[in-house]
DNA sequence: CTGAAAGCGCTTACAG
DNA sequence: CTGAAAGCGCTTACAG
């Protein structure tokens, strides 16, 4: 049992402990393959800092290597937690086996993003947030040296950035009520949400897919996660029987229409169908369980890898999630 | 306009532009109490950082504070996305006020908590996950200087650790069937999932608790997230019906309960109550809707952060996590 | 109030 | 194959 050392070793104790010098210390730890080094050696080395519990300091070899191997990967708050995780996991899991270590950050304001990824010293960023002009500026200016972003926004910019990767879930929704003789449409935007911005990209592509289609434009809702509410609002609709569904931008409203239609006897398709986006593993589980579209989460997160590994240094790259997600119809008893 | 330099801008050059040395460049941009600096100075200072847009480099600055700013927030897996969300957003709420950055870690393998705090060189490690001797042991060889875990687990140790903040939410399920009379009680752990752990610490709460009371024990049963698995299982119960209630160690699986009886056509309440824990969103929306068990996660969150404040270097702190939490009942229509 | 200088721990040409 | 030495960019005694 060895004590642990009152100072952390550093290469020079490793040196001194394996009699070599500094340097082939760090071949030998780097695995430097312009070195060749005898065997008797590296034994050696690797016996001396493992003796003496030897981690190198990340921060003096990034000091002088002039980068990390640190990837901060920006989620937009406005991923949900289930798709999140999934993301991430793609991500972290394709750039580990690149060497490249991976942190998730999802605060609040963008602005966050460059005092992250300043302090921990990140060699890139992988945004899945809108990156602005003064944003992606900051990053280069921290040291940041590849980012790669879903999209950027112009600070002077007026009214909602597309989000070109949303609307194939609001026309998969159109293809599939239409398909199923529900013409009359409504669309569930969420009330007060910070994912309002998806909503709407989402409402987008119901409004283009209605138009290619020839139907009418959808009636738009704004709804709370409060099935009171919902009950009201559904009430309030124009629409409301026949032939009609709801499109909910994502399945939690989904799952509270369909929970205020109980509350008001409503029967479901009879009355008013409901599709929901997400595909949370409630979906399938509640009654009547709810029909939804999904996008493949994980898939999402190995195409921002490959895109990343892409990059040379100093690139940005901005767009590239518009042709990574596909989306399908899970087909449930709510439609 | 400026252009980008080739080179990133060091304090060196900021103390070229502003006519004064690199040490009072660091006085002035860290506003170093000890020194009394003009404030033409500092002016001049600030001004040449700014058209320069020098940011300093993290690593240099840690390396030779010999400390970062960083602290790694290593969640377990274990924790769903939503209620994660919640603990990280109140602990990096607080330790962002005391001038800490944190960044949140949760892969599978607790061992990684050990490459990502290395490479991030981390100053502290806050875990919700157990940390074992030799873990913590390599974190502080990484050069981490204050660690708070939730519990700590030796290698040796046989069987399951207790999570003893996890025994209240058992106890309260027990607590609120059996004041609604239910006094048969079925216990529903996941089928194959990483949370298992944290649903046997449940199910351990309701053992005792039902000893407390002098209940009989539960009948344990391990459902998917499958309800037509889940009909099949319930209706192997030998329990059901009469008097009878499932606890189920989270939500999803209450609701996945609720579904699979409506597809039996089992009566809730009458044939058989249901309650969940962690009162996510949906819970309120189903139909009926889900009585649950939830805890302040936010506040966990919080607790964390004062508890990681009152270390000093080189400690350690372990079970902080077992007082944090206050868990309640969130009574709906299932029970 | 200001500046010259040391040193944090590493990597890597370069000279043997 | 190995080692002495420079230097990454910062902070901080210390001497003015």
């Amino acid at each position: 049992m060895h004590e642990p050392p009152a100072r952390r070793p550093t290469s020079a104790d490793v040196a001194r402990l394996s009699g070599v010098s500094r340097a082939t210390v760090s071949y030998v730890l780097n695995d430097d393959p312009r070195q060749t080094i005898s065997a008797a050696t590296r034994r050696r080395v690797h016996e001396a800092a493992a003796t003496l519990g030897y981690v190198p300091s990340a921060a003096a070899s990034a000091l002088r290597r002039g980068r990390s191997r640190l990837v901060l990967l920006a989620l937009d708050p406005l991923f949900s937690g289930h798709i999140s995780d999934l993301i991430v996991e793609g991500t972290t899991e394709r750039l580990r086996r690149e060497g490249y270590v991976v942190v998730r950050h999802s605060h609040g304001r963008p602005e966050t993003i460059v005092d992250i990824a300043r302090e921990i010293s990140a060699v890139a960023v992988v945004s899945l947030t809108f990156l602005t002009p003064a944003i992606r500026r900051s990053l280069q200016a921290a040291g940041v040296r590849r980012i790669l972003a879903a999209a950027e926004v112009s600070e002077g910019l007026q009214g909602l950035p597309d989000r070109p990767w949303e609307l194939p879930v609001g026309q998969l929704q159109v293809d599939h009520l239409a398909s199923r003789g529900y013409d009359r449409l409504v669309y569930a935007l969420p009330e007060r949400s910070q994912r309002l911005p998806i909503a709407q990209a989402r409402l987008l592509g119901v409004r283009m897919e209605c138009a290619t289609l020839g139907l009418d434009q959808p009636e738009v809702v704004a709804l709370p996660l409060d099935r009171a509410v919902i009950a009201r609002r559904l009430r309030e609709l124009s629409r409301v029987p026949g032939r009609t569904a709801v499109c909910a931008y994502e399945d939690q409203i989904g799952i509270g229409v369909l929970g205020a239609m109980a509350d008001l006897g409503w029967r479901v398709r009879e009355d008013l169908a409901v599709i929901g986006c997400d595909d949370l593993p409630v979906a399938s589980l509640v009654t009547p369980s709810l029909t939804t579209v999904v996008g493949d989460a994980a898939q999402v997160g190995v195409a921002a890898a490959e895109a990343f590994l892409q990059l040379d240094d100093d690139e940005v790259r901005t767009g590239w999630a518009a042709d990574a997600l596909h989306y399908t119809v899970v087909e449930r008893d709510s439609t």
